[in-house]
DNA sequence: TAAATGAATAATATCGTAATTATTCAGCGA
DNA sequence: TCGCTGAATAATTACGATATTATTCATTTA
């Protein structure tokens, strides 16, 4: 295959991907078809194989591309100049948490999604784990060589965070409450987790 | 009615409960029919209706003593003398979070009686809530008076403990991860909860 | 008279069938 | 050869008739 034919059906594909995100977000995934897919891109249902394994595949790569909307939406708001490292671990939490609101308020089927996420595709939630994982590390770390947190091990104490922070981030959690504003909430939690309950003393174990 | 005659419809009532509760245990709450229950108890299915509005109203009744024996349980351990607060802290995360898992490995259709709460009886979710926060405002209350925390606003400070260990503690999402160990990453969140990142500097707000 | 029954009714769930849909693939046109 | 189509097949889903079940209530029982 040449580079200009392997760039086309990158194209291709991107199409699909683009049309399907339209269909998952107004009908769901469930109830928009392969024809209609194809349709949308004026293509035969059969000749989206050729881009695509299989639906499923297409509802992962939407998937895939979502997340990665996040992680960029939430580094670009990590990465605004001047943010100590408290204020950069509160803009994590409360940009992700606003993005996933804003998505679940725009798109009523991403439960669907997630739904599909958790029982067919684990290894993508894992993997976005991961990179949560990762840009909570970094901002830990950043913390601490700036002298603003003392964690022992860096790697435990953002598990332990992305575990405190999931009310906020999980959807289905967010779609349990019926509110759309959790700034307060996300501001009480981080204020904890940044301060703790201890003042600052017994730092032995128990 | 005569007291004895009261005495003996609660009776009743517990005897209804008592066989509902293994029922839903075993074969979950849509598969139990009332006349199951009702047979149990040597009675008609009508008859049922004497001493409860509606099967709905039983499954209610469960929950609640559920949720009471959890309370109790934490309660229990938290009471244990020569407990420092953070001891108490982390007694009540891991114990309730064990009761959970527990309930959760012997009784697999728990699952589907925490949606029938979540959907058909907040009410009863918004009051074991409102438990919790009882009793984790007053672990923190205590922890103040004893000088080990420090806390501004205790109430606001227990809502976002809660919000915090909710990983640990809400059904569906222990459910959602194989484990059925969570001790090591509890113990982590609540030293993360006690001691924070800022080891006790910068308490400014933003 | 309080408790309980069991037949009647309304609401739900179950299940087999029909219809859609995902997926494959032999062949068509550039 | 490469990209594509459209019919064929397998799997899934939607539908509707049937059977269960929740709930009520007139009547019976102790």
């Amino acid at each position: 295959m040449s580079k200009a034919a392997a760039d086309l059906a990158e194209d291709t594909q991107a199409q699909i991907l683009e049309a399907a995100t339209e269909r998952f977000r107004h009908y769901g995934y469930r109830k928009t078809t392969m024809a209609d897919v194809a349709g949308d891109c004026s293509m035969s249902a059969g000749n989206l194989y050729r881009y695509f394994e299989s639906k499923s595949d297409i509802g992962a790569a939407v998937s895939v591309a979502w997340f990665a909307a996040l992680h960029q939406t939430a580094r670009a708001a990590i990465a605004q100049p001047g943010l100590s490292p408290r204020q950069k671990l509160e803009a994590y939490v409360l940009t992700v948490n606003r993005f996933t609101v804003e998505s679940l308020r725009n798109t009523p089927h991403i439960q669907e999604m997630v739904n599909f996420l958790c029982e067919e595709r684990r290894d993508l939630v894992e993997s976005h784990l991961g990179t949560c994982h990762e840009i909570v590390a970094a901002i830990l770390e950043d913390g601490v060589k700036r002298g603003a947190f003392e964690i022992a091990d860096i790697a435990t104490t953002a598990r332990a965070v992305l575990n405190a922070i999931l009310r906020f981030e999980y959807p289905p959690l967010l779609a349990l409450s019926g509110e759309t504003n959790f700034d307060e909430e996300v501001r009480a939690l981080v204020s904890l987790i940044v301060e703790g309950l201890g003042g600052g003393r017994s730092r032995a174990a128990t």
